[in-house]
DNA sequence: CTGAAAGCGCTTACAG
DNA sequence: CTGAAAGCGCTTACAG
């Protein structure tokens, strides 16, 4: 290695014991808060840090105490505001209780694993799992290490990780009866992500709904979305233009029910007079005069709190935890009074 | 320390090694790309760490190489989709470049040296800063130490650290320009972060092309938006209703545009007809029907790259980066042909 | 409270 | 190609 490489001026800890004319120890002493150290020592340890511009090696720190003090965060796609608003409060949060956060995004195609193996080189102290399926074999690698491994809004069913989701069944059940009471006849989905629990059960809550209603649920048009804007455009364009156009549709996330309103606008077709529509996630965008959205909210600094509690709980048995999402009634459905004349 | 703490099957290379029936020193050199091993060894030690489910710990590597491998990243408002597609360009390439991300959120208020002194315990390789200013003592402690700072969308005078930025002034001007063309006769303006540079140029550029053009600029209604969409809103809502309402408006940037576009339509103030709209950043949601902004486009990607390049490149220089905007008209102003009859 | 010393888990000249 | 050994910069019993 090149000597000029690691900077001019990186004093260790010895250079300022040396300078303060105290042992290392005692310098080291002096920046662990609780460390047993005279006022005297400190003193002077500090006067010699802050004239060198001492700032400690936590790489050191961490091979000394086995704690890196780093949780690992895996996020997925941030142009969806949910997961950019979760990413905030994920690390405003973290940066309170004063941990780093190594990001990892996921990537589009498949190597998830690769990410979980590059946190525990790193020796992170917890991951959250954002939106993303990960193999049951890099949990156990986790699990096996003491490295507690929480699911955000995902809960994969027979793997034993923490997991904190919203109860996606009652909010599809909402969903169904917010757009039968708005005065829907005929029925549409656009669903997101096929593989995943949250679409899936968003979905069956739905059907549960509608069939609830006396709804005859062969007759609902389903189209996939993607969890994205472009996805949900080109859905609802598609069932908006259909012979048989439905008057109620129900999207599996916001993004998409943003695309699903403008594809309404650029179709000329009014909501909620000529179709209602209702989304789920309540994102900042939801609630603009651009689309007033109806939808199911998620709690999310809830959400974000309780998956911090079980990533820095100190016994971690995996727990599940599920909140309940909530229905926010904007301009995008009728209110059962305004149905009823 | 208890001892159950590091969890129950954390091998480490000399268990590796015990169980290969080799060298500690060659377990390090199998799991090193290029190390010089022959492929009986390899085989051997891959076998033995498979068995033990064998992660290298990057930070006794880190310790030894003085080299982290790591990038920090401050970022700042991630409820703005420009900052949020920023971070989503950065992890992805900062992700192929094989760098780990250290992910630090610009905290509402102050303290942003507390974080630099983390990023530099943490050894970081790299600093990338997003939205926020630092203090000259700050980014000479990095300077000192040899670790390269490149400032993204931002540019402060006076500091010798890399900065990558589009040419906000030449984009003002482009701005008066259209709003000129588009036949806008009463000009006002909402701007955002009056502390920065972004903000200050962007102001300059406009009032210099409304002077090229004629304008009397002492007529110009100014309101802060404070770069947010709530800002937007609210500086539009009191703008559009005061007695001398404008009919052509300026946004500092993308998302108090989309507020201001909003608070028009509150207000059934049509677009572009009663007042025309141009906006800055080109963010995703300015192309959605919702709202068919007018706008100058930041090279979000290039940035990120051209960022990454200063950060990474072999001799740190303190380079200024300035890319062009570009204008992308959409439906908020008037073309010029449109204007003429 | 303080210092000498062992140890955290790697990398890398050095000698063979 | 391979191993023994020093070293990266801290923390923390241990003894005083």
């Amino acid at each position: 290695m090149s000597d000029i490489q690691p900077g001019p001026s990186r004093a260790r800890s010895v250079d300022v014991a040396r300078l303060a004319g105290v042992s290392q120890a005692a310098v080291s002493r002096a920046f662990r808060p609780g460390g047993s150290i005279s006022a005297k020592t400190l003193q002077k340890v500090m006067t010699a840090a802050a004239q060198l511009n001492y700032v400690p090696n936590s790489m050191a720190r961490s091979l000394s105490t086995r704690q890196s003090n780093t949780v690992a965060l895996l996020i997925g796609d941030l142009h969806n505001p949910f997961y950019a608003t979760a990413l905030d409060s994920f690390s405003v949060e973290l940066q309170k209780l004063d941990k780093q956060i190594l990001l990892f995004n996921a990537p589009r195609a498949g190597d998830l694993d690769g990410a979980i193996l590059r946190m525990l080189e790193y020796q992170v102290d917890g991951i959250v799992i954002t939106p993303a399926t990960v193999s049951s074999r890099m949990t156990a690698l986790c699990l096996d290490r003491g490295i507690p491994v929480v699911m955000f809004n995902r809960f994969i069913p027979g793997l034993s990780v923490s997991s904190v989701s919203c109860d996606n069944v009652a909010g599809g059940v909402l969903a169904a009866q917010t757009l039968v009471r708005s005065g829907g006849a005929r029925f549409a989905l656009i669903s997101g992500g096929a593989d995943t629990t949250t679409n899936r059960d968003r979905v069956n809550g739905f059907e549960r709904g509608l069939l609830a209603a006396g709804v005859d649920i062969r007759q609902l048009l389903t189209r996939p979305g993607d969890y994205t804007y472009d996805g949900g455009y080109r859905a609802a364009r598609s069932l908006l233009s259909s012979a048989q156009r439905p008057d109620a549709l129900f999207c599996t996330n916001d993004i998409m029910a943003l695309g699903a309103i403008d594809a309404a606008r650029d179709l000329k077709i009014a909501i909620p007079d000529d179709v209602a529509v209702v989304g789920f996630d309540d994102i900042p965008d939801a609630a603009r005069s651009a689309y007033r959205l109806t939808t199911l909210r998620q709690p999310l600094n809830l959400m974000v709190r309780e998956a911090l509690t079980l990533l820095l709980a100190e016994e971690a048995v995996p727990t599940v935890r599920v909140v309940k999402p909530r229905l926010v009634a904007r301009q995008t459905t009728r209110s059962q009074e305004e149905t009823i004349p």
